[in-house]
RNA sequence: GGCCCCGUCGUCUAGCGGCCUAGGACAUCUGCUUCUCAGGCAGAAGAUCGCGGGUUCAAAUCCCGCCGGGGCUACCA
């Protein structure tokens, strides 16, 4: 990557999120854009997090975040770095600032600036608060009437009134008139910095030359290089990422029920699934190809194919996503992901590796078990937590359904009962070493040509799940055994007689 | 109110002056695939490209105006 002067130098982004709330999709998505840049120019990914703040921080917030980065596959390269332990340098810079006349003292009370700024919207200006302290503070009597009183003030930066234009990698020229922004302040204090300078530092001290981040921080880009100005430090290029929405178009928040990104994990999303899906929001690349790994997503990758205009967040486009995603993983991985939703559950309890007991009935069995549940379910599920609800009735001793349920269309339970004699006749035939799907069929499905398939085959398999939609009955059996196949058929053939 | 950004099927988007009778994906609907569901396969419907002017032989694509939506407007980040 070339800079501005045409040296070849490292790549350097951020992804410097506020402790202040879970990771979510929005903010997630910045961060594997910056990932992503960074990997495809062999760059660096640095992690920052920004506690300047600290009535808002929370460190249940800094480790959820963490550890929905590391789920998600984002590793940073370098950090996580604490602007809450680097107010030395800060404080540095705000002297400098302070002894050069780039920013002053204001001792404003906030009714003031309130009633100021009302005071402008009503005059259709824009609001904002060009203080008269800077001009007057190096005369004495005002120096000596501000340090007598018991004023708080607030470090404001003394902004030069000039137009200041960058570039924007996705949008192209955008430009400020600083006239408008007024003298903004840039700390509470010598200890307090506050956003926009300790973000103007830390990107400096940290060489960071590409500042990817939500198009929510356009109006802070030209505060920000004022500061570096001021400073002395380079600009860096600036990428802006449309924001992600909600139903309504409005940015997406906890409002229209966003979750966090460890929520999407707790409910059985998969990160590959999460990625694609928040690559595509806002990026595409440019061919009909659809499912990106992260891999894929590296050689893919650029900044000028990312759009202008905000997405919004469509779930059903997740699941889809998701489904696809638990279809092509490895079934022994597959298994292992949801086995912790079974135990959740209390369907089924480890007692050593690879061997656990179904709590109902107390058998215990092995891991190929629970596997071969698992792959009847593997094209069907689209998220992990629904393998519970789905694969309950292997690990229950008895079924609760209504008798009705028994029924294909409009046959009667005495015929249904009929039916179930005859399957349960049939399959007490077969050895049982010799009970497979393979087996049953050749045995049963000659009946089905007797007596109609839907006759036969949805009574077989509603008495065998309990349920009005499940895999085929051939394969339940199978996994069920012929015992557990017997005691159902004749379970369900009791409630026929119940109810008719 | 002020400043800034954005505007192609319901949704994510392709499109960069003629290849566009606007392409793909999700969602929806139909058919096929052993009973159901899911999946797979095949197909259907769905966008006068926000609106109005202009430039041009030709505009979703360029220009202007308008309208609409959003973001920001903190001693939060």
């Amino acid at each position: 990557m070339l800079s501005k002067k045409g040296i070849k130098s490292e790549v350097k982004v951020r992804f410097a999120p506020s402790p202040t709330g879970p990771l979510h999709i929005g903010a997630a998505r910045t961060a594997l854009f910056n990932w992503l840049f960074a990997k495809k120019n062999k760059g660096k990914f640095i992690l920052r997090i920004e506690d300047t703040d600290i009535s808002r921080y929370k460190k249940e917030y800094e480790k959820d975040i963490l550890k929905a980065l590391k789920w998600l596959g984002l590793n940073w390269d370098k950090g996580p770095y604490y602007q809450s332990r680097r107010k030395e340098i800060y404080k540095k810079y705000i002297k400098k600032l302070l002894k050069e006349g780039k920013a002053f003292w204001c001792y404003h009370t906030k009714e003031e600036l309130e009633a100021e700024k009302k005071e402008q919207m009503k005059k259709g200006e824009a609001p904002r608060h060009i203080c008269e302290h800077k001009l007057n503070s190096q005369k004495s009597e005002v120096k000596s009437a501000i340090k007598n009183s018991k004023l708080k003030g607030i470090i404001r930066f003394n902004t030069p009134i000039k137009k200041i234009k960058f570039t924007d990698v996705i949008r192209g020229e955008i430009e400020f008139d600083t006239s408008l922004l007024g003298d903004f302040s840039i700390a509470k204090d010598l200890n307090n910095p506050l956003y926009n300078l300790t973000c103007v530092i830390d990107d400096y001290e940290m060489k960071i030359n590409y500042v990817i981040r939500g198009e929510d921080h356009i109006p802070n880009t030209p505060k920000q290089i004022l500061i570096q100005e001021a400073l002395g430090f380079p600009t860096p290029y600036y990428a802006h990422l449309p924001l992600i929405l909600g139903p309504d178009r409005s940015k997406l928040s906890k409002r229209h029920n966003a979750m966090p990104i460890n929520e999407y994990k707790r409910l059985g999303y998969l990160p590959e699934a999460l990625i694609n899906f928040m690559a595509f929001l806002g990026w595409n690349p440019k061919n009909e190809r659809e499912f990106f790994m992260l891999d894929d997503l590296i050689k893919e990758f650029s900044l000028e194919s990312i759009g202008k205009s905000g997405a919004i967040f469509n779930i059903q486009k997740l699941d889809y996503l998701n489904g696809y995603y638990i279809r092509h993983t490895d079934l022994n991985k597959l298994t292992k992901m949801c086995i912790p939703y079974l135990e959740k559950a209390k369907l089924i309890k480890k007692i050593k590796d690879l061997k656990f007991k179904i709590l109902e009935t107390n058998e215990i069995i092995d891991f190929n078990y629970i596997k071969k549940i698992v792959k009847l379910e593997q094209e069907r599920i689209k998220k992990l937590n629904e393998i519970k609800e789905l694969t309950e009735f292997f690990f229950k001793k008895k079924l609760k359904y209504k008798p009705e349920l028994l029924k294909w269309k409009n046959i009667s339970l005495i015929e249904v009962k009929r039916n179930l004699e005859i399957l349960e006749r049939e399959i007490l035939k077969i050895k049982k070493n010799e009970f497979n799907e393979k087996k049953l069929k050749d045995i049963l499905m000659p009946l089905t040509e007797k007596y109609g398939r839907g006759e036969i085959l949805w009574p077989f398999r509603v008495a065998l799940s309990g349920k009005k939609a499940s895999p085929g009955p051939f394969e339940i059996a199978e996994i069920l055994g012929k015992e557990k196949v017997l005691e159902r058929i004749r379970e369900a053939k009791k409630l026929c007689e119940v109810s008719s």
